[in-house]
DNA sequence: GGAGCGTCGTTGACCCCGCAACGAGTCGGG
DNA sequence: CCCGACTCGTTGCGGGGTCAACGACGCTCC
């Protein structure tokens, strides 16, 4: 296989036809990602950003994350990690704790009330992956999205800075 | 064909490995849309959404659209889109016409100095495109791409409101 | 031809996020 | 030791988004 620098795959102009599974791309994202995120608001009074940060945590050791790491896993700031933590603290859902081996460090950890919610939220999310995304996919094809989507996900996250 | 309600692919629970591909999905998303997002704030000082607002306006008939209809194709609200014009208004990228036909109605509609912005920004996100995305995707899988995220797209943006 | 209802775009209040600056803590070298 | 350089998470500020309420206009029907 050829290492060609980057793209090269052809410059690209506008109006090339090859823009199409791009643009199909953007708008599935943005009509699924809405609606999962009404679904949630309205069933159960939580984002879509909110469930996620929940599940992230109870898939973790001890159901606890570094708040740096858990801004990785939301592909969020620093900053935005903390607030989202701030606002489920509110609710009861996580607590903190200052983290034993790094006294700067602090971390978020799901309480029993969050494992709850999150339990009883996870439904409406599954069930709107199945309605939104995966029903529309034929069968056989979705090993070939799978492989696709994770080499675009790899791409853009793993060419970090340097061309 | 079975006209089964929505989804039926099955019920779908946690852990299950038919999410790997959904996981994919989102992670493919978020990463190159903030590539594509800081390259052009970087090199033109526009976010992806003012630079896809006036990409919907150069191909619109007399380089002019209604703001719902601008709403609709930014999925943005209403009033998302009134803002969003506002800016474009004031760095002198588009112009706000009333509607000849609908005096309640507003038309946003591109300057010269438009025009020749996105003409000059076009290249910085193509070429995002064709890195990020198009590069990372073996070429006899685009379009098993672009039909099932058509699929999707079209699945989650029509089943509008009833089950 | 005016009354009532629906639609269009804008506005105010609020929410969520990123960036830059900060205080607190860690770590290695003199 | 302790002093600088770095890292971690939080905070002020401002940008950008939604929702609900509004004024202006179109449409229908009596």
């Amino acid at each position: 296989m050829p290492t060609l620098a980057t793209s090269q795959v052809q410059p690209l102009t506008p109006r090339d036809p090859r823009l199409a599974p791009w643009r199909a791309f953007v708008m599935a994202q943005a009509h699924v990602s809405r609606r999962l995120d009404e679904d949630l608001r309205a069933e159960h009074g939580l984002s879509l950003q909110e469930y996620v940060a929940l599940l992230i945590l109870v898939e973790a050791p001890d159901h606890r994350l570094r708040m740096g790491r858990l801004a990785e896993l939301l592909t969020l700031s620093k900053s935005g990690a903390t607030r989202l933590i701030d606002r489920l603290v509110d609710d009861g859902l996580v607590g903190r704790v200052t983290c034993s081996s790094d006294l700067r460090g602090a971390e978020a950890a799901l309480t029993e009330a969050g494992v709850a919610r999150l339990r009883t939220a996870a439904p409406t999310h599954l069930r709107g992956i199945a309605e939104y995304f995966l029903s529309a996919i034929d069968a056989e094809d979705i090993p070939v999205v799978e492989r696709t989507m994770r080499a675009v996900g790899d791409r853009a996250c793993g060419t970090r800075g340097r061309a």
